[in-house]
Formats: structure tokens, C-alpha cells, sequence
RNA sequence: GGGCCAUUAGCUCAGGCGGCAGAGCACCUGACUUUUAAUCAGGGUGUCCCAGGUUCGAGUCCUGGAUGGCUCACCA
């Protein structure tokens, strides 16, 4: 290791090194040693703190010459000889800091000197305006609480590589204030979702994430092992099964706001880990759950954002309910001009999905095939709020069918800017037509589809033991939450998206 | 998984046709007691993502790989 010493005007030495370090963080690692010399210590004890920045901000007329106690990170800071300017960050925000020499006297103004932007610090000191007019603390006495070992990024730019962002979450949060905005509405929006549940008798419930059959929705799951069970146990991928049991048991209002995992793709919509938020009500069918939906999206947008209107990515979304309801059906053929009414059974179907160039996998049934007509040529033209309701029985497992056409099911899912948000329907509690419906899925298993449903015998037995008539409601928490502070990628509202290492 | 693009200083980015590695901020040295992207004078601090190849010579061209972004497929 090649090491240069050097002191400066001010008595603190240096060592410029040639190891791993850069020249910046060798400076701070010896700024560490030379403050311990001189009875400094670089990780100081707790600041007793009597203001965050925000309220002295908002109401400086109230403070003006009071005394506050602050602590934050130096973000910026700027030096006149004998006195110097800085801003700290905290909490709330950013607020400056003027100190003096005279003030402070020669030997803590030189260690203010050698501080260094990042460095973690409490001041004490009474608020006045600048010349230039801003709010400014005059201090008095100052401790560092934390030495900062590599520089920030840049103050005017911010963190703009998308990867450190994600990777390293807490500078984005530091340097990029707008992070901090997202996430705080984030938490507002699921502790909103929780009480406007809880208020109107929904009871929140925990159930298993190890599953020992993953059920409840259409995708691959994460296995994991057991030790002392020798057993695979699976992430569950919903939460849909376990909640309907608790119906059964007479728990008649449940939700759960929780992680589930999905192993497939990643992209701005997808994340391996996500949040859903699952509502069961006993005596309701989709209908109710209409209503549900459309109130708590209205309820969460008028109290986190105060308007039921919105801008997302430029389209504005209105939310004041009721929201349009529209057939499947009925959009398909607005769309595509093919009326699936006069479809009457699954080769005409195919024979139609050859006309239009749609590339499906063999054998496919009418109703699938009216779904993928409806994925493929509707789904992303609709900007939304819409319910779009009865769905094929087909691709609705576990929805009861409608009582004048079986072939389909009471089922809806909500858009918003062409993505699926929530879906719901009255649930399937026969259990025959269940267990059927099962059986169908594990035969698609057989030949090929790996996310189709396996046979799950113990909520079939559940079921036997009768289920009341039941509303379900599914809603994606981070899409929705997407849509409301108007992010483009889901890794914008996750604090940690999953990343591949690095190296 | 396929296609396209990106990766250069701590950060944000430029580097035409292959010819000594660049700017701003940050940093270092000094000046400056109400500045605010402070200013002034001086200083470039680098595994050009990695490994090969072509070439007298590669940040630049070729091959392979890594990570990320967008997109298609899959899905919510």
C-alpha cells in the first residue's frame, strides 16, 4: 500500500492511500482517526431533539428567535472562512444551518469544517431569516452523531441509475425526495385499506404462507423444505383457500392484507413477491363486492390524495362510483366485432380464432377462447375504473356459474389504465361442481399447464361441510398502488424488488 | 426465455473514422463572516462491466459472458 501524508493549514492529517478506497473515502476513514485524537467521537450518543425541520418551516413566525434542537444528514454545505452555510436533512425535510466562529468558537468551528456531506450531525440553535430570505437555524453548539464513510450522490442530479436505486433503496431515499413520497403514501393507502375493512366488521386474519399444496390461483409456486417433516412445502400464492375454510367456520367478514409469491416472470407489472389484499363476506355475492371495491378505492384516493380524480402517466382516472359495469361479452364484440353469443360451440370458436390470427394453444374451449380474445384485444384499451363481469367458466375455477347461463360465472375483475386491479365473484360453494371443476384443471395439469390448480381434496371437504353464500374479493395492493401515485413499474412502489446479485 | 439498448471518475454524463481518458457536481490545497447548484485560484482522483480475439495500437471493431432497462412471451 502506497501512502502519502500530508497535514493542512488546520493541523489534520491525511493519508492518501492507494488501496482499495477511493481518495474520498480514504479522507473520511482518516477524518475517524484524527477526531478520535482529538477526544471527538464520530458515533456520537443520541441528540435529544426538540423540532423536525417541517414544523419550523411551516410555522417560522411561531419560532422565530426560539431555540430548537435538530438532528439530519448534511446535504449540503457551503463555506466562508469564518462562518458557513449547510443544509440537514431529516425526516420531514431540509432545513439550513449557519454557523459562525464566533459563535461556535475556533476549535469546534475547524471540526465543523472538516464535516462532510453525509455526515449525520444535531444542532442546537435559534431560528432567523436570511438576507435572501430563508428560514435558517443560527447555531449554537452542534454534535456529529454519524460519520458518513462514502460520498453521496450527486446533489443536483440525484441517483438516476435505476439499478443503485433499487439495489441501494437507502440512497434513493436519501437523494431523490419524491422515493420518500411514494412510500409514505404506500403505507397510508394499506393502513386506509385495513380500517376502512375493520370499520365496516371485516375481521383481519392470518393464514399459513407455507403451504402444503398451493393453491387458489393459476401460477408456478417457490418450494421450499422442511427438514424435520421431510417434506416440500410451497409459497402460497394466494390466499383465497384458507379464508373460504374460515368462512366455513363461521367467520363471516375475514380479509387478509399479506405477501404472496409467484414464481414466473419479472416485469414492471410483476414482482415474485407481492401484495395482495383478499376480502370474504358471508350472505354477499359479486355484487356487494362491487360496491366494496369501488367505495375503498374511492374512500383511500379521497383520503390519501383528497380527489377522486386522477392523472396516471398522463390519462386521468375518475374513481367517484359507481363505475361503469360491462359484460365480457359485450366488449368483445364492441372491440373485435365478433359476437360470441352466436358461438355455440368450441370448433367455431377455434375456426374464429384462426381468423384472427390469434396463436392459441390446441384444444382450447369456447369460453377460453372468448377470454383470450378479451385479454388480447380488449384488456389494455381500457382505461378505466370498469368492472368487466362474467367471465367463462372455463378460466373461473373457483366462481359459482350464473344461474341462466352455466357457461359462465359471477365473477368480475376491475381495470384501471388496461391493467387488472381486483377480482372478485360469488364463490363456488358446491362442492360436486367443485370438485369438478378441479378435476378439470388437474387433466389441463396432466397435459402440460403447470399452473393449472391441483386437486385439493381438504377444501373439498370443507365445502361438504357447507359454505354459506360468499363474496370474494382479490386486489393487487401494489398495482392499485401504482395507479394512485402515478408510478410506471411496480419496483417503484416495493421498497426492495427482487434483483438478481450481483456478480 | 426471445429481441433491442445501456454499462467510462464517488455521482450525472460526453467521448465522429481505431491514435496520450474528458466535463459538471463531489473531492484535495488555499482565499472568503448572511450563502444557497455560493464564489475565486490551483489540482484529475479511472480495473473505460468481465474474459478472449483482430490490430503496430482497442473505451471505440469482433466473439462469449455478467448486470440492468425497455419490449415480447407468461402472469396479477
Amino acid at each position: 500500500m502506497i501512502t502519502k501524508k500530508f497535514t493542512n493549514g488546520r493541523g489534520f492529517t491525511f493519508y492518501m492511500s492507494a488501496d482499495h478506497l477511493s481518495d474520498q473515502e480514504q479522507v473520511r476513514h482518516n477524518k475517524i482517526a484524527t477526531f478520535r485524537q482529538q477526544g471527538v467521537e464520530p458515533y456520537g450518543d443520541k441528540y435529544d431533539v426538540s423540532h423536525y425541520s417541517r414544523e419550523i418551516i411551516t410555522k417560522p413566525d411561531a419560532l422565530d428567535g426560539k431555540t430548537v434542537r435538530l438532528s439530519g444528514r448534511i446535504m449540503t454545505k457551503r463555506g466562508h472562512g469564518k462562518a458557513g452555510f449547510a443544509h440537514i436533512q431529516d425526516s420531514e425535510g431540509q432545513i439550513q444551518i449557519y454557523l459562525r466562529e464566533d459563535r461556535l468558537g475556533e476549535k469546534d468551528y475547524m471540526l465543523y469544517k472538516e464535516l462532510d456531506v453525509g455526515d449525520i450531525i444535531g444542532v442546537t440553535g435559534e431560528i432567523f431569516t436570511t438576507k435572501k430570505g430563508e428560514i435558517t437555524v443560527n447555531v449554537s453548539s452542534f454534535s456529529l452523531l454519524s460519520k458518513s464513510l462514502r460520498p453521496l450522490p450527486e446533489k443536483w442530479h440525484g441517483l438516476r441509475d435505476v439499478e443503485l436505486r433499487y439495489r441501494q433503496r437507502y440512497l434513493d431515499l436519501m437523494v431523490n425526495p419524491e422515493v420518500r413520497k411514494v412510500f409514505i403514501a404506500r403505507s397510508k393507502i394499506i393502513q386506509k385499506m385495513r380500517t376502512f375493512l375493520t370499520d365496516r366488521g371485516f375481521l383481519e386474519v392470518e393464514t399459513p404462507v407455507m403451504h402444503t399444496l398451493a393453491g387458489g390461483a393459476n401460477a408456478r409456486p417457490f418450494i421450499t423444505h422442511h427438514n424435520t417433516l421431510d417434506m416440500e412445502l410451497y409459497l402460497r400464492i394466494a390466499t383465497e383457500l384458507h379464508l373460504k375454510r374460515l368462512v366455513v367456520g363461521g367467520m363471516d367478514k375475514v380479509f387478509e392484507l399479506g405477501r404472496i409469491f409467484r414464481n414466473e416472470g419479472i416485469s414492471t407489472n410483476h414482482n415474485p413477491e407481492f401484495t395482495t389484499v383478499e376480502v370474504y363476506q358471508a350472505n354477499a355475492d359479486y355484487e356487494d363486492m362491487m360496491v366494496l371495491t369501488e367505495e375503498m378505492v374511492a374512500s383511500l384516493a379521497k383520503e390519501v390524495l383528497g380527489t377522486l380524480t386522477i392523472e396516471y402517466q398522463g390519462k386521468s382516472l375518475d374513481f367517484t362510483p359507481p363505475w361503469p359495469r360491462r359484460d365480457m361479452q359485450d366488449v368483445v364484440k364492441e372491440v373485435t366485432g365478433i359476437d360470441f353469443d352466436s358461438i355455440v360451440d368450441d370448433v367455431a370458436a377455434r375456426k374464429i380464432a384462426r381468423e384472427k390470427n390469434l396463436e392459441l394453444m390446441p384444444g382450447l374451449s369456447r369460453g377460453e377462447i372468448l377470454f383470450a380474445f378479451f385479454e388480447e384485444f380488449c384488456e389494455d384499451k381500457l382505461s378505466g375504473p370498469i368492472f368487466i363481469k362474467n367471465y367463462p367458466v372455463e378460466v373461473s375455477p373457483l366462481a359459482r356459474r350464473n344461474r341462466r347461463d352455466p357457461r359462465f360465472t359471477d365473477r368480475f375483475e376491475a381495470f384501471m389504465a388496461g391493467r387488472e386491479i381486483a377480482n372478485a365473484f360469488t364463490e363456488l360453494n358446491d362442492p360436486i361442481d367443485q370438485r369438478g371443476r378441479f378435476e378439470q384443471q388437474v387433466s389441463r395439469r396432466v397435459s402440460g399447464d403447470d399452473e393449472a390448480h391441483m386437486m385439493d381434496e381438504d377444501f373439498i371437504t370443507a365445502l361438504e361441510y357447507g359454505m354459506p353464500p360468499t363474496g370474494g374479493l382479490g386486489i393487487g395492493v401494489d398495482r392499485l398502488i401504482m395507479i394512485l401515485t402515478d408510478s410506471p413499474s411496480i419496483r417503484d412502489v416495493i421498497l426492495f424488488p427482487t434483483m438478481r446479485p450481483k456478480e
